[in-house]
DNA sequence: AAAAAGTGTGCAATCGTTCCCAAAAACGTC
DNA sequence: GACGTTTTTGGGAACGATTGCACACTTTTT
């Protein structure tokens, strides 16, 4: 009898939400399941009648459909995936926004994981994600990443996959990435006509589709003004920064050769510089002109202050959205697919500001 | 008939993974299916050679249990919802990254959510979470939040709730803030100790429990050195600094009492009070001494530089984490509520680098 | 040798929805 | 009024997993 009372206790404790379901609504109104069902879903075949008592009373009992229950009957869950290297990038997190924008709109919902620039955790969460069946994935390579062979295999499975600022090559997918190749031309092309001459790029890792693309603008820019290029300039980090220690090693092998110009290809290695420069040889920092591809919303306070290609996050996590959920939702599988490039934008160095004043 | 084979095409495209499930591992074996599901879940029941047997065909075919068909099941979906403003602020992402580093330690998901300061956001993404069933919620209250009914009637319905952060009053249940007052005392004393003696506030929506516990440890400061607190040195941002203009209007509205110090309550008003300073008064940006709240990981490349309070925002993540879990597998109700309180860090300005050199 | 206890397994209900199929009701038509 | 049509509804089987209960079968106890 005492178990009884504390079973029930216990039970009722874990049956959390009383919210009432579709069969409570045909009980209360003496129809069916199925009636109620279609009822709510507006189908043709009920009338008129019907549908406004079940819908008049759904709405007196706050009903709400269990996504869960709906996920488990239609195979899909009306959510997407997200995998970035880490939120804390203004650039990921503004990409973000722009998902949901869209995502909510259309009634998906999405679901957030960091890679930290690492594979393995980057496919852990690819794995866990496609457990609990996204409709589809918007992902962002780690700096890591080589082997895709697990994203091909899902794909192959039917996972809509839509890539965006770092993709992969040879993958046959929606991809949506900045004009990398313009914005790295931009960068380097103001640091020349600023008069440097000896200008250093520090960049990612060379798997990247990111780190090629910018290398090559950086390269065009030089040839244009014919600057000789020298690979000595070039430095990866192949951890994309995410270790400090990383990027003030970068610096000192760079510093010999008297740089007068930087040109740094991502968001996370242009503050992370600024800041090895600034540790280590705080002398020369605000010697050495610096453009760098960033989205940070704070690059106005920086000391010393640069040159900034900005990427269109927002717009980029609105079309890659876009883009994957005409994927998910296509009648038949989709073959045409598109890569589409995103112009990024220059932010002048403030002369005024930044370097005058303080 | 056309219809069909159409029909049978569509379907075999949202038959997305052909994962193995329970059944068919029954089926390959000659076994049940209450068989194999305990014999995956290591019950006593089972024989150890038919677990054997179970396990290593299951691991053979990569066997994953459908998480949507356990939640459904099981009234509870092993995840958790967390409620910030935005990921974009550094605080919250590393709050997010302390709630992880717990969370999947323990084998939970989460679903990250964005209020992005508006109240009505805030409640349409806490249904929305709710109606997935999560397990449990983590929440930090948006600026303009006044009432929180409907998560008293969410938390009544069983769900557990903890707040960070920016919690309420007459909430019973775990809370896990910084200790705000010691945090805001800090800070001002410092600026007074550096000469300081007409010091501003610029805070947050007097709704958040931190704004009344920061301006009181901003009191306490100015009393313990006689100095008088006058009303209208202090100056509310109703939306937390989302817009521009609000932290414009604010510093037009504080300069012409020559404050030769402000302090700042939070994050985003800090960047934010800067960026405005340096726009619309450049010539006394840097003469106003800054000691503001913020985890910004950039602070040391801003100018002017400012002294930082920094609050323990992983472990805050992780502790808010850990009282979460424990409420979700308390055996029974729990009634004894914890309020955690983390003491946060002063990081002075550099004067040898930021002020100095730029 | 019979009864009791202990093992290992299977059946079937359940979670909340959706949807195929059939059945009932309403309607026309001759 | 009997017979097709059309419209509207209900029954019931999924989806994939968990679990109480019953059933065999073996071993121990009396």
């Amino acid at each position: 009898m005492k178990r009884d009372i504390f079973c029930n206790l216990y039970a009722s404790r874990k049956m959390r939400f009383e919210t009432s379901t579709i069969k409570d609504i045909a009980k209360a109104l003496g129809l069916s399941t199925s009636t109620v069902s279609r009822a709510l879903r507006d189908r043709y075949e009920i009338s008129e009648e019907t549908k406004k008592l079940v819908l008049a009373y759904a709405e007196k009992v706050n009903y709400r459909a269990n996504p869960i229950a709906r996920s488990l009957k239609e195979r899909r869950s009306y959510s997407i995936g997200i995998i970035v290297s880490e939120i804390a990038n203004n650039f990921f997190s503004q990409v973000i926004n722009g998902i949901e924008s869209i995502a909510y709109d259309r009634d998906y919902h999405v679901i957030i994981s960091q890679s930290h620039e690492s594979c393995k955790q980057e496919k852990l969460n690819v794995e866990h994600l496609a457990s609990r069946s996204i409709d589809g994935l918007l992902i962002a390579l780690s700096s890591e990443t080589q082997d895709i062979e697990y994203l091909r295999s899902l794909y192959a499975k039917g996972l809509p996959i839509v890539f965006f600022d770092r993709v992969p090559e040879n993958f046959e997918t929606h991809k949506v990435i900045a004009n990398n190749f313009k914005g790295a031309f931009d960068a380097t092309e103001h640091l020349i006509l600023s008069g440097k001459r000896t200008i250093a790029h520090l960049t990612n890792s060379e798997n990247l589709s990111i780190t090629r693309e910018r290398l090559k603008g950086y390269q065009a820019a030089l040839a244009k003004y014919n600057i000789e290029f020298k690979a000595e300039l070039v430095k990866y980090c192949q951890h994309g920064g995410m270790h400090s220690i990383e990027l003030e090693e970068a610096v000192k092998e760079l510093l010999p050769f008297n740089p007068d110009g930087i040109f740094i290809s991502s968001d996370r290695l242009t503050t992370g510089c600024i800041m090895a420069l600034k540790k280590t040889n705080p002398g020369v920092a605000h010697k050495i002109a610096i453009a760098g591809f960033t989205n940070s919303n704070l690059v106005e306070l920086f000391s010393p202050s640069l040159t900034s290609v900005k990427q269109p996050a927002f717009e980029m996590g609105q079309v890659a959205t876009e883009l994957l959920i005409s994927m998910i939702e296509a009648k038949r599988p989709v073959t045409e697919f598109e890569v589409r490039v995103l112009d990024t934008e220059l932010v002048k160095m403030q002369k005024t500001l930044g370097n005058r004043f303080l």
